[in-house]
DNA sequence: GTGGGCCCGTAC
DNA sequence: GACGTACGGGCCCACG
């Protein structure tokens, strides 16, 4: 369906000019509203619609002032540095061959309102970009509002409802009962969005809440009562015209081919330099995107934007559904084999009949070296009828040469997973060098899903077969490995086409952010043998020790649920919140201090401690669940999780699994195993090393404050950092104003609470609650901190504006985390935004560290693996495995190449522990 | 039966 | 509403 983007050029104009520093090129000219609508505009152009038009406000007064004298009366005139930027605004809008749309006598407003209208019934998809809330009326099936400087869409009622707490058509009452100031409407005093939501949730309409006014209650009901006699007038002066008279229609509005040269031009002259660069030399240049993921490689091919490309900004040749082989024959075999001989780099994938990548056996493997062709070669299939395929080993062996040379590029979508099966089917895969997922992660981790059938949808608009619509779901679930071969063919080859065709799209993306794609090529990519190994080398559990963990901890349990059997009076599922709620608030009429994000009553650990004093119960189910958690997830699942072939727990690291760039652990999750308290440790001790062999842990010591000291550059924080050993009592000291040794315990736990806090964004209010004390004290506390280390608050004000300016902040080394809900209407969402901001750079500068230093040492362990192996990361902290008299040599080397891993103003400090198991080595 | 939301709790 | 990033277990309800 053909596109109509309407973009509201005044309201972007002014939005940019406020939110954005005053940048000036380098004639002096102002250009930094200017900047925020080139960005605006690029963003929209590589979405490609067919129709476009920038509508801007004419001079002159338009019928809202014949109907109210006052309308916009306490508007200041255009500062002169924003008019400075109209005229280069509209040339630049001129020469990306977007029409300007200006109409006397009304509003850009009710331009937009009208062809959007007239475009919707036109049988067009309509776009307002803008802004402005007021639009939000407007938003109706193929009529949607998108904010391009803020990312926001909103594009159903349910939007809009999320949004204002009021339907679509709700919006025009919803504005008159509000007023705006900057208008100068003036509302129902004291009426925000909350109460105007409230009103026409009850009253349905203004006319509602106009016949209910008589009897409105209280100071808000005067309020609405003195207001009546001009919310008629406010009305009209909120709804947007859709009748407005109009020389063009929504057809006559067609995006016309840029003029390059006048773009050029333009961009140069105002120091525009990406969108500069993006132009480049090419002759066509709003190709330029596209002539480096082009399949047709036609660099000089304009093709006209709004072509029929199935999803917005990609090529259409990138979508479209390939042709693949199966391959059966050695002369199949060969032919391909030569084919990947003469390829640059070839995408590959494996097929297997399991998840987990150290038990599945391998079915097929598969092959792509253009984009649209794909091979699948099947090994391991085996059901009533399957047709003969070449034997596993024979295809093994055509294609080691290929797969363990490290000079012949290979790439694959989470491409540990293959690595790991075909090295456990004898290959050792060397070169590997991009992976789909990892590219989509560094360009934008805050995606969700990287996982190739989101990816295919996202940036080619293509719809994968699904492994489900191959081998069923649930319980009707096959193994792939009686798949017809047919049907599998389908399904294999298309992954390894559809892999190549994402990276063509992809690595073009990350080529232009040089600071990602040095985060990707130096970090990420390097980093995936490295996981491979360490998940392969897996970890050495005590399982019987775990499993008399579990009877102990069942005893105990049995216990507790009798004794709160008896307290309650009756037998209650403990493991129910649900029931225990009943039983502690209903039953009991003990108080519910604590609520849960729902509203519910919570019986977390925080309510059921602030009832603790009020009776027994309350600690009697703390301390089962305390037990309960224990076994559930570790004790009894542990002893599940050994690899029986191994004898060894393998976990998953998932390198896209957190957005701030930390990895992640699952089946099992090894980076969560209990430390704090005496039960937890003991499971600790059961992960051991074998005879002969000791456990060796090395932690940086307080990484993420250190990161803070480096990046807010505080001169009071640096020195309590290069004063010794404790960093929190060296803050209490400068906070309390003491010398170090007169610290007491109470003031050390604030210091290090506020350290810890202010790394998470933490407010007074939490703070408060965390020390047991009253919000003021808190409040002082934090205030007095920053009184001390300035440049820390400086750099956590840095962030936010980042965030908000830019929309993501950064690591030490670039990576980037977009903070999507940074301009959230919700302030709770806003909020959370903010405190990501705060926190990403500190945790993920700290991902970044760990992440090199696992490289580095990797690479010394290549010529000691018979002595010693990297077998767990947490965070902040890596595991080793070695043989006894090889761990002094191992801790020095480890040491010095943590700390090494990056140049800070403080220095990274390195804490080792060695022992018989994981416990002893802390 | 299964999938998913909710609540809760473990780690850094 | 109020502290960032994860994973996972049990409950419980809707759904097929």
């Amino acid at each position: 369906m053909s596109r109509l983007v309407l973009i509201d050029g005044s309201s972007y104009l002014y939005r940019a000019f406020h939110a954005l520093p005053p940048l000036s090129n380098a004639a002096g000219e102002p250009t930094g509203a200017l900047f925020g609508v080139v960005n605006m505009l690029r963003a929209t152009l590589k979405e490609k619609p067919e129709y476009v038009a920038f509508v801007v406000d004419a001079p002159g007064k338009t019928f809202r002032d014949e109907m109210y004298a006052e309308y916009k009366a306490n508007r200041p005139p255009m500062p002169d540095d924003l008019r400075a930027q109209v005229q280069p605004m509209c040339d630049i809008v001129q020469a990306l061959g977007i029409d300007i749309l200006r109409v006397e006598g009304v509003e850009a407003d009710d331009v937009i309102g009208t062809l959007a209208l007239a475009a919707a019934r036109d049988g067009l998809e309509v776009t307002i970009s803008t802004g402005d809330k007021d639009f939000a009326q407007l938003v109706r099936p193929g009529v949607v509002l998108v904010n391009t400087m803020t990312g926001s869409r909103t594009d159903s009622d349910a939007a809009v409802m999320d949004k204002f707490g009021v339907r679509a058509d709700q919006i025009v009452d919803y504005l008159a009962l509000m007023g705006d100031t900057v208008d100068n409407v003036p509302g129902v005093e004291k009426c925000g969005p909350k109460t105007a939501a409230k009103w026409l949730a009850e009253y349905n309409d203004l006319d509602g809440v106009i016949a209910a006014a008589p009897t409105m209650k209280g100071k808000i009901g005067e309020n609405l009562r003195a207001a009546l006699p001009r919310l008629p007038l406010n009305r009209a002066l909120v709804t947007i015209r859709t009748d407005v008279a109009l020389e063009q229609g929504p057809r006559d509005l067609q995006l016309r081919e840029q003029d390059a040269d006048s773009l050029r031009a333009l961009y140069a002259r105002y120091g525009f330099t990406q969108a500069l660069r993006e132009l480049g030399g090419v002759a066509a240049p709003a190709a330029a995107d596209d002539a480096k993921v082009s399949l047709r490689g036609t660099a000089a091919g304009y093709a006209k934007a709004g072509d029929t490309a199935p999803a917005a900004g990609t090529d259409p040749a990138l979508a479209a559904k390939g042709e693949y082989e199966t391959v059966l024959t050695a002369g199949q075999l060969q032919a391909w084999v030569e084919r990947l001989q003469g390829a640059e780099e070839f995408a590959f994938d494996t097929e297997t009949d399991a998840l987990d990548a150290m038990r599945a056996n391998l079915v097929g493997i598969s092959l792509a070296v253009e984009p649209g062709k794909g091979a699948y070669i099947p090994v391991g299939h085996d059901y009533p009828g399957a047709p003969a395929q070449l034997p596993m080993q024979q295809v093994l062996d055509a294609l080691r040469p290929l797969l363990e040379d490290a000079g012949r590029k290979k790439l694959g979508q989470h491409g540990k997973y293959d690595i790991h099966v075909l090295r456990r089917h004898g290959i050792q895969v060397r070169g590997y060098a991009d992976d789909t997922m990892l590219e989509s992660f560094v360009l934008n981790s805050t995606a969700t899903r990287h996982d190739m059938d989101s990816l295919a949808q996202r940036y080619l608009g293509y719809t994968t077969t699904k492994f489900e619509e191959v081998a069923g779901k649930g319980a009707k679930q096959i193994p792939f490995s009686q798949v017809g071969i047919d049907e599998a063919s389908a399904y294999a080859a298309e992954d390894a086409d559809i892999t190549l065709r994402l990276h063509r799209v992809l690595s073009a993306q990350l080529a232009a952010e040089p600071s990602l794609e040095k985060v990707y090529r130096e970090i990420e990519m390097p980093l995936v043998p490295v996981l491979a190994r360490i998940e392969a080398n897996g970890v050495a559990i005590d399982a019987a020790e775990l499993k008399r963990q579990s009877s102990d901890l069942s005893a105990r349990m049995l216990a507790a649920q009798q004794k709160a059997t008896e307290l309650a009076g009756h037998t209650f599922n403990l493991d129910s919140p649900k029931q225990l709620q009943a039983v502690l608030f209903d039953e009991l009429g003990l108080p519910a201090l604590v609520k849960t994000p729902k509203g519910q009553p919570s019986t977390n650990e925080e309510a059921l401690e602030a009832i603790a004093e009020q009776h027994e119960l309350p600690r009697v189910i703390l301390e089962y669940r305390g037990l309960a958690k224990l076994r559930s997830t570790y004790t009894d699942k542990l002893p599940e999780m050994v690899n029986p072939d191994t004898g060894r727990v393998h976990t998953s690291y998932h390198q896209s699994g957190a957005a701030t760039g930390r990895l992640s652990s699952s089946d099992p999750n090894l980076q969560n195993i209990p430390i704090r308290t005496e039960d937890g440790r003991r499971i600790r001790q059961a992960f051991v090393a074998p005879p002969g062999r000791k456990l060796m842990a090395c932690d940086y010591s307080q990484i993420e404050l250190r990161i803070m000291a480096h990046l807010s550059e505080d001169p009071g924080l640096i020195r309590a950092f290069e004063q010794g050993a404790d960093v929190h009592r060296a803050t209490a000291a400068e906070v309390f104003g003491r010398a170090l040794e007169e610290v007491t315990p109470n003031e050390r736990r604030a210091a290090k609470a506020i350290n810890f806090g202010l790394m998470y964004g933490m407010s007074a209010f939490g703070l408060a609650k965390n020390l047991g004390i009253d919000r003021g004290q808190a409040q002082d506390y934090v205030a007095l901190y920053f009184s001390r280390y300035p440049a820390v608050r400086d750099f956590m004000e840095r962030m936010r504006v980042q965030a908000r300016e830019q929309g993501y902040v950064e690591t030490l080394f670039g990576r980037r985390l977009y903070l999507n809900d940074i301009h959230a209407r919700n302030q709770g969402l806003r909020a959370g935004a903010e405190r990501a901001a705060i926190n990403a750079p500190m945790q993920g500068t700290a991902a970044d560290i760990i992440k090199r230093a696992m490289v580095s040492v990797d690479g010394w362990l290549a010529d000691h693996a018979d002595r010693a192996r990297m077998i767990l990361q947490v965070h902040d902290e890596l595991v080793f495995e070695a043989d006894s008299a090889f761990i002094q040599t191992l801790q020095a080397e480890v040491e010095a190449r943590m700390s090494a891993a990056a140049n800070l103003r403080v220095p990274l400090v390195v804490d080792t522990g060695i022992g018989e198991n994981w416990d002893e080595a802390h």
